[in-house]
RNA sequence: GGGCUAUUAGCUCAGUUGGUUAGAGCGCUUCCUUGACAUGGAAGAGGUCAGUAGUUCGAAUCUACUAUAGCCCACCA
């Protein structure tokens, strides 16, 4: 083996292997249990970032621990078609060649993206592969490939027919940069530091005063807004405030365009702020626009798609981008002696969230969706147990949205996505939804142009098609059914649907999973999964949150790059914790690469102790015969590796990801490592020892190979675990031995406290070796005053291994508890005593001894407290009550000890 | 305004039905290049578990309040 592990190598070997084998491949006709996941789809316009990494490591880590016990495994790969994010790419790049997407016509701008995908959008799979997901890329979807537009046509056509899908008049964000609407969960509010312009509106009739104050009569709004001014259609008081009560049923005149509008009473004004008069601007503010359907007012709308003004505006300010127009109606305003002041404001105002415009409340005809009873079973499958969220507490999240659902606005005014399958007929003006053109008209009998212009859009076809397209969650909510097939009735859908395990993040809890689970009820009649695990956002090293614009991003390749997949995949879930969010920084990431090194270290000793290994490669396992004398340490290494590998296979079960990670590292590290490898090394029986070194490193690789796929498949090729053409991902998942198993080896807790017990005396004479700064080659002479004959007893049988480890030429074993000139260092075996001649410093031995006595006699009297405590002896557990006199008599033992060495030292 | 979460060692975090005087990794200090490994080994220092009050024989753990931080939802024209 080579001197250090080739992770590039290892890397670059293996995934292709793994991928082209089919090991990711999932088959229903396979049977066995279903363990089903799909992959949260990465816009395909994507770049892998540490939250895919995080989100992926999860999944592969209980993908790969569910294989390899046994399930029939699937993790469904793909990528979402991303309407605005994707458009905006392609945009921008033609914006480079100096055109817009106007330029090139619908049809052509459409194929053009669908080139860009087939040119660019592999990145984030092929980035994906990187990482070592174990995804099914047979089965690798699209939202809008074929079979899913499919599926999302005949759901659209459904809910139409339900009456679950309308279409309306309504106030939604829009976004003038991407040129649509925005659902309100895609809005962005970030605090703005702005501005309260107090403008009069003259109360009709009023006379005109002199000197900047040109009307002697007027009310004083307060806008943020002034630009929607030539929009208003009212102004509003609240209707218990006395200030303002004379005003109602007046008109007032608005300022800049002469135009009389009502002074109108409604709730909705707040009589604290501002000035307690509102301008009420209906198709440019949602609140305004409710006000005005209770009113009656007229909704007028002021602004192009793209946010400069219409002529509605008037026909100085028609054409003006809305900011410009902003300068030029306050500047109208001051000169015509409407402005009063202007004061700063604190306020909150909407984004973009894909491209951060500043987003406007815009008036337009929009198609919709229903949640109100989509969301009723989706939140009793939660509140019935069906479905669960881990960690629980989501679930109240959760209910808080859907019980507060609102409609769905699902029309995008994109190019990129899927084409509403609604038609108008152009003769009577009919709408028809349907998943396919229409060819007659069923209202007024139509038929469609018998020469079909080719372009879907044609003037000239009768059946014209709504030209928006469908938000992109639209056809993510559908993702767990149909990309296995849905609509159509397939084994994939038999077999892995519902799916078991949902692992994302909480930021799209009501973007996707919330939606997921009411498309999967109403379509499938089941929800989509079982268990919804949520886990954190990735942030940096000072809490916040990874993002282009603040440049505090990790690159996942990068770290792959310089530390490995395996140390990224391992760091991550060792660092990462369902319950909150994550920070890291880069030097977490040696972490894992150090773990792989170690990894290949212990594997190389192996290697060049292949000689001590008995061949025995049909039976790698255990060896059940011959070997009903293991030592001490022996037994322990099994004991500690039975109980890894039942720790973990309970931590996973209970998606303690990061839990699970510390068990293997610990157990790889200090168990098999730090101590059972130095055992080996002296052992007894070599032979036997490196037969069990074999034989619990095996699975210690197992244990570890969900979260470190590669370096483990690699070692156990190198080691011969594994032959030409066999793979660890199918290897068995260790799960720890049975009590019959353990009985004939001899495993018991009382043999593994003991050898835990024996360590903390090496330990504590180690402690002592530096305290004297002994030199650490030398040999020493040493005496264990153990606790009792028995102890003694199996301490001596122990005695190569004590020196061994101690570095001692003599280690005497008494139990008769006599002084001795000796410093101690007391241990649960008793007192450990180094000779040293001429080294002691008594002054100081005598200070340690004091500190020591003082700790022990402390921790004896809060035993005695509770001893004495009636009330303790009362209601405590036996079991405690009797640990409790147990540690008590151990203490006063060393009490004891320490009372003497401290006569010694005196 | 409504809701959720956190506060434990210098840092990042464990601590799962309340039960020994609270753990890990990193960082730090000292020592060690002894053939698996310096991406390593050995030893060590470091915490009145945010605060207050309560429940209890017993509280980092349960309750209430307070302080601080963060997140989500709704939003003031």
């Amino acid at each position: 083996m080579d001197k250090r592990y080739d992770a590039k190598a290892a890397e670059a070997k293996w995934y292709p292997i793994w991928e082209n084998n089919g090991y990711f491949h999932a088959e229903p006709s396979e049977g066995g249990t279903p363990y089903s996941v799909v992959i949260p789809p990465p816009n395909v316009t994507g770049i892998l970032h540490m939250g895919h990494a995080l989100n992926q490591t999860i999944q592969d880590v209980l993908v790969r621990w569910r294989r390899m016990s046994g399930f029939n495994t699937l993790w469904l790969p793909g990528t979402d078609h991303a309407g605005i994010a994707t458009q905006n790419v392609v945009e921008k790049a033609l914006k480079k060649e100096g055109k817009r997407r106007q330029d090139l016509g619908r049809e052509a701008f459409v194929a053009r993206v669908w080139e860009w995908k087939k040119q660019y959008g592999g990145t984030i799979v092929h980035q994906q592969r990187m990482l070592g997901n174990s995804t099914d890329w047979k089965r690798e979807r699209f939202t809008f490939d074929e079979g899913c537009s499919k599926a999302v046509a005949k759901v659209f056509c459904q809910l139409y027919n339900e009456g679950l899908i309308y279409k309306g008049n309504y106030i939604v964000n829009w976004c003038p940069r991407c040129g649509t609407a925005l659902a309100n969960d895609e809005v962005e509010h970030e605090p703005n530091h702005g501005h309260f312009w107090y403008i009069r509106y003259p109360v009709v009739g009023s006379a005109k005063g002199t000197q900047g104050e040109p009307y002697k009569d007027y009310v004083m709004v307060a806008t943020t807004r002034p630009e929607t001014l030539p929009g208003d259609t009212a102004v509003a008081v609240n209707p218990k405030d006395e200030r303002y009560a004379h005003l109602l049923g007046k008109t007032v005149i608005l300022p800049l365009t002469g135009r009389e509008i009502p002074v109108i009473a409604d709730d909705y004004v707040d009589r604290e702020f501002g000035t307690g008069i509102v301008k009420i601007t209906p198709a440019h503010d949602p609140n305004d626009f409710l006000v005005g359907k209770r009113h009656n007012l007229a909704e007028i709308n002021i602004m192009n798609d793209d946010g400069s003004m219409n002529e509605l505006a008037g026909a100085k300010y028609c054409g003006m981008d809305r900011w410009k127009c902003r300068e030029a109606i306050v500047a109208d305003l001051e000169a015509g002696g409407f402005l009063d002041h202007i004061e700063d404001l604190d306020n909150q105002v909407g984004h973009c969230y894909r491209c951060h415009e500043v987003v406007e409340s815009r008036l337009s005809k929009q198609w919709f969706v229903k949640m109100k009873p989509l969301a009723e079973p989706a939140i009793e499958a939660v509140k019935s147990g069906e479905v669960r969220f881990v960690p629980d507490r989501w679930s109240k999240i959760y209910f808080n949205w859907m019980n507060n659902i609102q409609d769905w606005c699902i029309s995008r005014q994109l190019w990129w996505g899927h084409r509403i399958p609604a038609y108008t007929c152009s003769k009577c003006g009919e709408l028809i939804v349907s998943e396919t053109a229409p060819t007659k008209c069923p209202k007024c009998g139509a038929t469609e142009n018998p020469d079909i212009p080719e372009n879907p859009d044609s003037p000239d076809r009768v059946f014209q098609r709504d030209p928006d397209v469908l938000d992109t969650w639209f056809s993510s909510w559908l993702w767990p059914f149909s990309t296995m097939g849905w609509p159509e009735k397939t084994d994939d859908l038999n077999f892995y649907y519902p799916t078991t395990d949902l692992v994302t993040a909480q930021d799209i809890i009501f973007f996707w999973v919330a939606r997921m689970m009411m498309a999967g009820i109403h379509f499938m009649k089941k929800p989509p999964f079982k268990n919804i695990v949520i886990h954190g956002i990735v942030r940096d090293a000072q809490g916040r949150k990874m993002s282009k614009s603040l440049g505090n991003s990790l690159d996942p390749l990068e770290l792959i790059d310089t530390y490995s997949a395996d140390a990224l995949r391992f760091s991550l879930a060792l660092i990462t914790s369902l319950d909150c969010d994550t920070k890291v920084d880069k030097s977490k990431f040696e972490i894992g690469r150090n773990f792989a090194t170690k990894i290949w270290n212990a594997a190389r000793f192996m290697e060049m102790n292949r000689s001590e290994i008995p061949d025995n490669p049909e039976n790698p396992e255990i060896p059940g015969e011959g070997f009903s004398q293991l030592s001490p340490d022996e037994k322990h290494i099994l004991y500690a590796c039975d109980l890894a590998c039942r720790k973990v296979n309970d931590l996973l079960e209970k998606y303690r990801i990061q839990d699970g990670a510390l068990a293997v590292y610990d157990f790889f590290w200090t168990q098999i490592c730090d101590w059972f490898v130095e055992y080996a090394k002296d052992a007894p029986d070599k032979a036997r020892a490196f037969a069990i070194l074999r034989d619990v490193y095996w699975k210690a690789l197992r244990l570890l190979h969900p979260y470190m796929p590669f370096v483990t498949e690699e070692v156990a090729h190198q080691l011969g675990y594994l032959k030409d053409g066999e793979t660890i991902l199918k290897a068995e998942f260790p799960k720890g031995l049975s009590d019959e198993e353990k009985a004939k080896l001899g495993l018991t807790e009382e043999i593994y406290d003991f050898v835990n017990a024996k360590r903390e005396a090496i330990t504590a004479l180690r402690a002592l070796r530096a305290e004297y700064k002994v030199n650490p080659a030398a040999f020493v002479k040493v005496t264990i005053d153990a606790r009792d004959a028995a102890t003694a007893d199996r301490l001596r049988a122990e005695e190569a291994n004590l020196k061994a480890f101690m570095r001692a030429e003599v280690v005497e074993i008494v139990s008769d508890g006599a002084d001795r000139a000796m410093p101690g260092t007391l241990t649960k075996l008793g007192t450990v005593y180094l000779s040293l001649e001429g080294l002691i410093d008594k002054a100081a031995e005598a200070k340690r001894v004091a500190a020591e006595l003082e700790k022990t006699r402390g921790f004896i009297k809060s035993i005695d407290a509770k001893l004495s405590n009636e009330n303790f002896v009362a209601h405590a557990p036996a079991a405690i009550v009797e640990g409790q006199k147990t540690k008590r008599a151990e203490l006063v033992e060393n009490v004891a000890r320490l009372e003497k060495l401290a006569k010694l030292f005196a």
